[in-house]
DNA sequence: GCCAACGTTGGC
DNA sequence: GCCAACGTTGGC
């Protein structure tokens, strides 16, 4: 049973089009610090499962692309790495605090489907982005949402 | 850059 | 384990 997922990402450090740059090559979903999150990317993020890349702090707010999973949860290793501006000293090795996945980009929409337009769809009502003051950084998006989410994307 | 809505920290 | 203070996120 796969599961379908929305990423946050900000596109000044990091972008869809980065992903599209590298085409078929795998990502680290790294630097993921928020304790819900991490619970989501270390026990339920599959292989498999579908991902929204979702652009956030940026000109235009919205969902960017689409990716899969293709490596299921594993310790973050910059969480170990002292120059890495996400090192936790508190974490350790034999107790990894904070994990990743890879991800593989699928597809980069033509255009960005924007927060704006997302609000306005009455068949979305779930997702935590339109639920007020949802901040996670990696939330788990419904199949029906997220099939009729992946549906207007394409038809931009 | 503002500020509301969180999440985290730490004193008690 | 409460909760105030503080830090961060993220839309606008």
């Amino acid at each position: 049973m796969m599961n379908y997922w929305l990423f946050k990402t900000e596109p000044d450090a990091f972008s869809v089009d980065d992903l599209a740059n590298r085409p078929g090559q795998t990502e680290h979903w790294d630097g993921i610090r928020n304790y819900q999150a991490r619970n989501f990317l270390r026990d339920k993020v599959q292989v498999g499962d579908a991902v929204f890349i979702y652009h956030s702090s940026c000109k235009e707010v919205g969902i960017a692309g689409l990716a899969e999973v293709v490596k299921a949860g594993y310790p973050d290793h910059s969480q170990f790495d002292p120059e890495s501006k996400y090192y936790d000293p508190k974490s350790s090795v034999d107790a990894p605090r904070w994990y990743m996945v890879d991800v593989k980009l699928t597809r980069k929409f033509k255009q960005v489907l924007t927060l704006k337009t997302i609000k306005q769809m009455q068949q979305i009502t779930d997702i935590g982005l339109v639920k007020k003051g949802h901040r996670l950084s990696i939330m788990p998006v419904e199949e029906q949402e997220f099939l009729y989410l992946l549906e207007q994307c394409d038809g931009l």
